[in-house]
DNA sequence: CTATAAAAACAGGTTACATCA
DNA sequence: ATTGATGTAACCTGTTTTTAT
Protein backbone atom coordinates (compact mmCIF):
# COMPACT_ATOMS: atom_id res chain seq x y z
CA UNK A 1 0.00 0.00 0.00
CA UNK A 2 3.07 2.42 0.83
CA UNK A 3 3.87 1.98 -2.84
CA UNK A 4 0.10 3.31 -3.73
CA UNK A 5 0.89 6.04 -2.12
CA UNK A 6 4.18 6.98 -3.44
CA UNK A 7 3.48 6.14 -7.07
CA UNK A 8 0.29 8.53 -7.19
CA UNK A 9 2.30 11.15 -5.35
CA UNK A 10 5.11 11.23 -8.16
CA UNK A 11 2.12 11.24 -10.51
CA UNK A 12 0.24 14.12 -8.90
CA UNK A 13 3.48 16.32 -8.85
CA UNK A 14 4.08 16.12 -12.32
CA UNK A 15 0.75 16.47 -13.88
CA UNK A 16 0.45 19.14 -11.78
CA UNK A 17 3.60 20.96 -12.91
CA UNK A 18 1.79 20.40 -16.80
CA UNK A 19 -1.45 21.99 -15.88
CA UNK A 20 0.40 24.87 -14.17
CA UNK A 21 2.33 25.39 -17.89
CA UNK A 22 -1.06 25.20 -19.58
CA UNK A 23 -2.37 28.37 -17.37
CA UNK A 24 0.56 30.62 -17.37
CA UNK A 25 -0.14 33.03 -20.61
CA UNK A 26 -2.68 35.33 -18.12
CA UNK A 27 -0.36 36.65 -16.18
CA UNK A 28 2.82 38.04 -19.15
CA UNK A 29 -0.67 38.97 -21.09
CA UNK A 30 -1.22 41.28 -18.38
CA UNK A 31 1.37 43.60 -19.24
CA UNK A 32 0.17 46.20 -20.93
CA UNK A 33 -1.60 47.33 -18.36
CA UNK A 34 1.23 49.87 -17.18
CA UNK A 35 0.13 52.97 -18.85
CA UNK A 36 -3.29 52.63 -19.53
CA UNK A 37 -4.60 55.28 -17.03
CA UNK A 38 -4.16 58.66 -18.53
CA UNK A 39 -5.78 58.03 -21.89
CA UNK A 40 -8.37 55.13 -19.98
CA UNK A 41 -8.91 58.47 -17.35
CA UNK A 42 -9.42 60.86 -19.48
CA UNK A 43 -12.06 59.07 -21.94
CA UNK A 44 -14.22 58.52 -18.76
CA UNK A 45 -13.87 61.90 -17.44
CA UNK A 46 -15.24 63.29 -20.85
CA UNK A 47 -17.85 61.31 -20.91
CA UNK A 48 -19.56 61.64 -17.50
CA UNK A 49 -18.27 64.70 -16.18
CA UNK A 50 -21.77 66.50 -16.42
CA UNK A 51 -22.93 64.56 -13.12
CA UNK A 52 -22.51 66.20 -9.68
CA UNK A 53 -22.12 62.88 -7.45
CA UNK A 54 -18.90 62.60 -9.72
CA UNK A 55 -17.57 66.40 -9.01
CA UNK A 56 -17.63 64.90 -5.61
CA UNK A 57 -14.65 62.50 -6.33
CA UNK A 58 -12.94 64.17 -8.65
CA UNK A 59 -12.54 67.49 -6.30
CA UNK A 60 -10.90 65.40 -3.98
CA UNK A 61 -7.51 65.45 -5.84
CA UNK A 62 -7.21 60.97 -5.40
CA UNK A 63 -6.32 60.72 -2.11
CA UNK A 64 -8.04 58.88 0.71
CA UNK A 65 -10.50 61.66 0.81
CA UNK A 66 -11.61 61.06 -2.91
CA UNK A 67 -12.24 57.63 -2.20
CA UNK A 68 -14.20 58.10 0.98
CA UNK A 69 -16.72 60.29 -0.87
CA UNK A 70 -16.71 58.13 -3.91
CA UNK A 71 -17.27 55.19 -1.17
CA UNK A 72 -20.81 56.95 -0.50
CA UNK A 73 -22.48 57.87 -3.45
CA UNK A 74 -21.20 55.30 -5.87
CA UNK A 75 -22.98 51.81 -4.27
CA UNK A 76 -26.29 53.77 -4.38
CA UNK A 77 -26.25 53.96 -7.59
CA UNK A 78 -24.84 50.05 -8.25
CA UNK A 79 -27.52 48.75 -5.92
CA UNK A 80 -30.55 50.75 -7.77
CA UNK A 81 -28.98 52.00 -11.46
CA UNK A 82 -32.48 52.72 -12.19
CA UNK A 83 -32.99 55.44 -9.36
CA UNK A 84 -32.66 59.06 -9.89
CA UNK A 85 -29.28 60.67 -8.68
CA UNK A 86 -30.55 62.72 -6.36
CA UNK A 87 -32.04 60.02 -4.09
CA UNK A 88 -28.54 58.85 -4.03
CA UNK A 89 -27.21 60.97 -2.72
CA UNK A 90 -29.76 60.40 0.74
CA UNK A 91 -29.56 56.83 0.15
CA UNK A 92 -26.02 56.80 0.87
CA UNK A 93 -25.43 57.46 4.19
CA UNK A 94 -26.91 54.74 5.70
CA UNK A 95 -25.68 52.46 3.62
CA UNK A 96 -21.99 53.46 3.91
CA UNK A 97 -20.66 51.69 6.54
CA UNK A 98 -21.54 48.39 5.52
CA UNK A 99 -18.70 48.84 2.70
CA UNK A 100 -15.30 47.23 3.08
CA UNK A 101 -12.43 49.07 2.11
CA UNK A 102 -12.14 46.39 -1.13
CA UNK A 103 -15.17 47.59 -1.89
CA UNK A 104 -15.14 51.21 -1.96
CA UNK A 105 -11.90 50.86 -4.35
CA UNK A 106 -14.17 48.74 -6.97
CA UNK A 107 -16.65 51.48 -6.90
CA UNK A 108 -14.20 54.32 -7.19
CA UNK A 109 -14.02 52.56 -10.69
CA UNK A 110 -17.22 51.48 -10.93
CA UNK A 111 -18.58 55.13 -10.44
CA UNK A 112 -17.76 56.68 -13.63
CA UNK A 113 -18.97 53.47 -15.65
CA UNK A 114 -22.13 53.54 -13.26
CA UNK A 115 -22.88 57.18 -14.07
CA UNK A 116 -21.90 57.00 -17.67
CA UNK A 117 -23.89 53.28 -18.20
CA UNK A 118 -27.20 54.65 -16.61
CA UNK A 119 -27.17 57.82 -18.22
CA UNK A 120 -27.20 55.36 -21.70
CA UNK A 121 -29.83 52.87 -19.99
CA UNK A 122 -32.43 55.70 -20.76
CA UNK A 123 -31.68 54.59 -24.78
CA UNK A 124 -30.82 51.01 -23.81
CA UNK A 125 -33.59 48.71 -24.30
CA UNK A 126 -31.70 45.40 -22.90
CA UNK A 127 -30.03 47.09 -20.06
CA UNK A 128 -33.33 48.95 -19.12
CA UNK A 129 -35.11 45.19 -18.11
CA UNK A 130 -32.94 45.01 -15.61
CA UNK A 131 -33.38 48.11 -14.04
CA UNK A 132 -36.51 47.70 -13.03
CA UNK A 133 -35.84 45.20 -10.19
CA UNK A 134 -32.62 46.98 -9.42
CA UNK A 135 -34.04 48.71 -6.46
CA UNK A 136 -32.40 46.86 -3.94
CA UNK A 137 -30.12 44.12 -3.16
CA UNK A 138 -27.79 42.97 -6.22
CA UNK A 139 -29.32 42.50 -9.49
CA UNK A 140 -28.40 40.12 -12.11
CA UNK A 141 -28.78 40.57 -15.68
CA UNK A 142 -28.58 37.55 -18.38
CA UNK A 143 -25.78 38.64 -21.17
CA UNK A 144 -27.80 38.07 -24.77
CA UNK A 145 -26.50 35.56 -26.92
CA UNK A 146 -25.20 38.21 -28.98
CA UNK A 147 -23.08 39.70 -25.92
CA UNK A 148 -22.12 36.05 -24.95
CA UNK A 149 -20.70 35.36 -28.23
CA UNK A 150 -18.97 38.94 -28.80
CA UNK A 151 -17.40 38.29 -25.28
CA UNK A 152 -16.50 34.68 -26.19
CA UNK A 153 -14.92 35.32 -29.42
CA UNK A 154 -12.77 38.07 -28.09
CA UNK A 155 -11.91 35.40 -25.40
CA UNK A 156 -10.32 32.97 -27.92
CA UNK A 157 -7.83 36.13 -28.77
CA UNK A 158 -6.64 36.88 -25.61
CA UNK A 159 -7.77 36.06 -22.44
CA UNK A 160 -7.07 39.01 -20.91
CA UNK A 161 -8.19 42.47 -21.99
CA UNK A 162 -6.22 45.97 -21.57
CA UNK A 163 -8.55 49.08 -20.75
CA UNK A 164 -8.89 50.31 -23.94
CA UNK A 165 -10.14 46.61 -25.37
CA UNK A 166 -12.04 46.59 -22.24
CA UNK A 167 -13.48 49.78 -22.90
CA UNK A 168 -13.98 49.05 -26.56
CA UNK A 169 -15.75 46.14 -26.12
CA UNK A 170 -18.05 47.17 -23.27
CA UNK A 171 -19.09 50.08 -25.62
CA UNK A 172 -19.66 47.61 -28.30
CA UNK A 173 -21.76 45.66 -25.97
CA UNK A 174 -23.22 48.01 -24.45
CA UNK A 175 -22.39 47.07 -21.27
CA UNK A 176 -20.15 48.63 -18.47
CA UNK A 177 -16.69 48.47 -18.71
CA UNK A 178 -16.61 46.43 -15.23
CA UNK A 179 -19.09 44.70 -16.37
CA UNK A 180 -16.60 43.29 -19.06
CA UNK A 181 -14.15 43.21 -16.89
CA UNK A 182 -16.06 40.37 -14.29
CA UNK A 183 -17.41 38.63 -16.92
CA UNK A 184 -13.35 37.98 -18.03
CA UNK A 185 -12.67 36.73 -14.87
CA UNK A 186 -15.13 34.77 -14.17
CA UNK A 187 -14.29 33.17 -17.68
CA UNK A 188 -10.61 32.96 -16.91
CA UNK A 189 -11.97 30.88 -13.60
CA UNK A 190 -13.90 28.72 -15.60
CA UNK A 191 -11.56 27.73 -17.82
CA UNK A 192 -9.08 26.91 -15.15
CA UNK A 193 -11.51 24.73 -13.48
CA UNK A 194 -12.68 23.07 -16.71
CA UNK A 195 -8.83 22.52 -17.06
CA UNK A 196 -8.51 21.06 -13.47
CA UNK A 197 -11.20 18.78 -14.17
CA UNK A 198 -9.68 17.37 -17.02
CA UNK A 199 -6.28 16.83 -15.26
CA UNK A 200 -8.32 15.62 -11.87
CA UNK A 201 -9.61 13.11 -14.35
CA UNK A 202 -6.15 11.97 -15.80
CA UNK A 203 -4.71 11.48 -12.92
CA UNK A 204 -7.74 9.62 -11.29
CA UNK A 205 -7.32 6.88 -14.52
CA UNK A 206 -3.08 7.32 -13.50
CA UNK A 207 -4.09 6.39 -10.01
CA UNK A 208 -5.96 3.38 -11.33
CA UNK A 209 -3.37 2.12 -13.71
CA UNK A 210 -0.64 2.37 -11.06
CA UNK A 211 -2.87 0.30 -8.71
CA UNK A 212 -3.71 -2.16 -10.90
CA UNK A 213 0.60 -2.55 -11.65
CA UNK A 214 0.75 -2.53 -7.87
CA UNK A 215 -2.01 -5.44 -6.78
CA UNK A 216 -0.61 -7.00 -10.06
CA UNK A 217 3.02 -6.98 -8.22
CA UNK A 218 2.05 -7.99 -4.60
CA UNK A 219 0.31 -10.48 -6.17
CA UNK A 220 3.24 -11.63 -7.66
CA UNK A 221 5.48 -11.43 -4.58
CA UNK A 222 3.35 -13.62 -2.49
CA UNK A 223 3.47 -16.43 -5.56
CA UNK A 224 7.23 -15.88 -5.59
CA UNK A 225 7.08 -16.22 -1.31
CA UNK A 226 4.24 -19.02 -1.29
CA UNK A 227 7.04 -20.51 -3.86
CA UNK A 228 10.19 -20.08 -1.74
CA UNK A 229 8.65 -21.68 1.12
CA UNK A 230 7.64 -24.69 -0.81
CA UNK A 231 11.41 -24.89 -2.45
CA UNK A 232 14.13 -23.57 -0.25
CA UNK A 233 16.59 -25.25 -2.90
CA UNK A 234 15.92 -23.96 -5.89
CA UNK A 235 15.23 -20.11 -4.46
CA UNK A 236 18.76 -19.80 -4.19
CA UNK A 237 18.67 -19.42 -8.09
CA UNK A 238 15.53 -18.14 -8.15
CA UNK A 239 16.74 -15.19 -6.18
CA UNK A 240 19.21 -14.53 -9.26
CA UNK A 241 16.69 -14.68 -11.81
CA UNK A 242 13.53 -13.00 -10.22
CA UNK A 243 14.43 -9.53 -10.33
CA UNK A 244 15.21 -10.19 -14.22
CA UNK A 245 12.61 -9.70 -16.80
CA UNK A 246 13.07 -12.23 -19.86
CA UNK A 247 14.88 -10.49 -21.73
CA UNK A 248 17.50 -9.46 -19.29
CA UNK A 249 17.65 -13.17 -18.38
CA UNK A 250 18.91 -14.27 -21.88
CA UNK A 251 22.08 -12.04 -20.76
CA UNK A 252 21.80 -13.96 -17.11
CA UNK A 253 21.70 -17.18 -19.26
CA UNK A 254 25.42 -17.61 -19.86
CA UNK A 255 26.01 -16.92 -15.83
CA UNK A 256 23.78 -19.51 -15.35
CA UNK A 257 25.51 -22.31 -17.59
CA UNK A 258 28.91 -21.04 -15.81
CA UNK A 259 27.55 -21.45 -12.70
CA UNK A 260 25.72 -24.41 -13.57
CA UNK A 261 28.63 -26.50 -14.48
CA UNK A 262 30.01 -25.67 -11.13
CA UNK A 263 26.59 -26.42 -9.66
CA UNK A 264 25.62 -30.12 -7.99
CA UNK A 265 22.15 -28.77 -8.86
CA UNK A 266 22.23 -27.33 -12.21
CA UNK A 267 19.00 -26.90 -12.84
CA UNK A 268 19.62 -24.09 -14.76
CA UNK A 269 16.83 -24.54 -17.34
CA UNK A 270 13.82 -24.57 -14.13
CA UNK A 271 14.15 -20.92 -13.91
CA UNK A 272 12.87 -20.87 -17.53
CA UNK A 273 10.26 -23.01 -17.16
CA UNK A 274 9.11 -21.44 -14.43
CA UNK A 275 8.86 -18.47 -16.09
CA UNK A 276 7.14 -19.59 -18.84
CA UNK A 277 4.51 -21.58 -17.39
CA UNK A 278 4.07 -18.84 -15.04
CA UNK A 279 1.27 -16.39 -16.01
CA UNK A 280 2.20 -13.80 -13.37
CA UNK A 281 5.23 -13.16 -14.35
CA UNK A 282 4.95 -10.92 -16.86
CA UNK A 283 7.98 -8.25 -17.50
CA UNK A 284 7.56 -5.50 -15.85
CA UNK A 285 6.00 -2.31 -17.54
CA UNK A 286 9.62 -0.37 -17.06
CA UNK A 287 10.79 -3.24 -19.32
C1' DC B 1 19.00 55.13 -6.17
C1' DT B 2 15.95 53.43 -2.59
C1' DA B 3 11.80 53.28 0.22
C1' DT B 4 7.07 53.83 0.45
C1' DA B 5 2.28 54.49 -0.52
C1' DA B 6 -1.43 54.45 -3.75
C1' DA B 7 -3.68 52.52 -7.57
C1' DA B 8 -4.85 48.97 -10.68
C1' DA B 9 -5.42 44.31 -12.07
C1' DC B 10 -5.87 39.72 -11.10
C1' DA B 11 -6.84 35.02 -8.87
C1' DG B 12 -9.49 32.43 -5.95
C1' DG B 13 -13.36 31.92 -3.34
C1' DT B 14 -18.19 33.15 -2.25
C1' DT B 15 -22.89 34.81 -2.77
C1' DA B 16 -27.11 35.61 -5.04
C1' DC B 17 -29.98 35.09 -8.63
C1' DA B 18 -32.00 32.86 -12.96
C1' DT B 19 -33.22 28.83 -15.22
C1' DC B 20 -34.46 24.18 -15.86
C1' DA B 21 -35.71 19.36 -14.96
C1' DA C 1 -46.47 24.98 -7.59
C1' DT C 2 -42.36 23.49 -5.44
C1' DT C 3 -37.73 22.18 -5.11
C1' DG C 4 -33.01 20.93 -5.83
C1' DA C 5 -29.24 21.32 -9.18
C1' DT C 6 -26.68 24.05 -12.14
C1' DG C 7 -24.77 28.11 -14.46
C1' DT C 8 -23.11 32.49 -13.98
C1' DA C 9 -23.03 37.62 -12.88
C1' DA C 10 -21.52 40.16 -9.16
C1' DC C 11 -18.94 40.58 -5.21
C1' DC C 12 -15.02 40.20 -1.58
C1' DT C 13 -10.36 39.59 -0.13
C1' DG C 14 -5.56 39.04 -0.59
C1' DT C 15 -1.58 39.39 -3.61
C1' DT C 16 1.30 41.28 -7.14
C1' DT C 17 2.82 44.84 -10.17
C1' DT C 18 3.27 49.50 -11.61
C1' DT C 19 3.75 54.28 -10.82
C1' DA C 20 4.40 58.51 -8.44
C1' DT C 21 6.51 60.86 -4.59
Amino acid sequence: MGIDGDTSNSALVLRLGLSSTVESPSKPDNNHIPNKNPSFLKLEATSFDDEPSLTLGLSGGGGAMATATQKVDVKPAAASAGEMYPQASSVTVSAVSSFSSGKAKRERELSSEELMEVEKKNNSSRLSDEDEEGVSGRKKLRLSKQQSALLEESFKQHSTLNPKQKQALARQLNLKPRQVEVWFQNRRARTKLKQTEVDCELLKKCCETLTDENRRLQKEIQELKALKLAQPFYMHMQAATLTMCPSCEITSGVADGKRNSNNPFSMASKPHHFYNNNPLSNPSAAC
